[in-house]
DNA sequence: ACTATTGTTCGATAATAATCGAACTTTCAA
DNA sequence: TTGAAAGTTCGATTATTATCGAACAATAGT
């Protein structure tokens, strides 16, 4: 578990933000930031298996989207609104906004256990 | 050639659209059209096989980003910003604001022919 | 020390997606 | 009616992603 690498905001690409969105468990994820501010992983899994959700959350660390840092045996994760407002002004806003008002098509948990 | 399918403004989900633009071609395409209102096929190939891009176009309609109407031989494409407009208010608004700006990571042509 | 908790990493497998040649369809023009 | 142009569709191949069990690492509590 050494620190993780989150890209700096200039080297943020839309293409890879694109990408980690267009998966609802990490648009989901995202939502969820949205609303809470910060969360541990095991708030966010939906009952999925851990390592489904840590490969999810490495997508999106990368793209710039997440930033994670460990706190005790928990990860608290957070949205890099700042971040992603000084590269991209206004594209989180517009995102969330419409993903807030329903345009998300929810990823329901799987597996009881 | 029979005529598309092009998806009804209340079905479409930002999930599809994500992926739609999280590829640099049709993010390009995307691109292209918001500059020119429309363009055929060929004026947007960058030099790639005509079954490339076919497939891309089919994607983009398939997410609703773009309408494409037969006109003679050719194909007419066009942005669904009035569609897109109605059901994610705002959102292509912000996303082509970004990409105008630099944030696309410009997918360049490939083969010369 | 031992143990539980939280999450990562590894490795294998399955599912999706991208690429592109070749054959085909439609339309238009000579 | 032959031919060229513009795209689509099919099929095969490759590449990228997702999924998830198992083993591992770090931390905190007892």
């Amino acid at each position: 578990m050494r620190p993780y690498k989150h890209p700096a905001a200039d080297q943020l690409t839309l293409e890879r933000i694109f990408h980690a969105l267009s998966d609802p468990i990490r648009l989901e994820i995202v939502l969820h930031l949205a609303r809470v501010e910060t969360a541990t992983c095991g708030e966010l899994d939906g009952d999925r298996p851990k390592s489904s959700m840590s490969h999810h959350f490495r997508i999106l660390r990368d793209a710039g989207l997440v930033h994670t840092r460990a706190e005790g045996t928990t990860h608290q994760n957070s949205l890099r609104l700042t971040d992603l407002d000084a590269r991209f002004p206004g594209l989180m806003h517009a995102i969330l906004a419409q993903a807030m008002s329903g345009g998300a098509a929810s990823a329901k948990p799987r597996r009881k256990r």
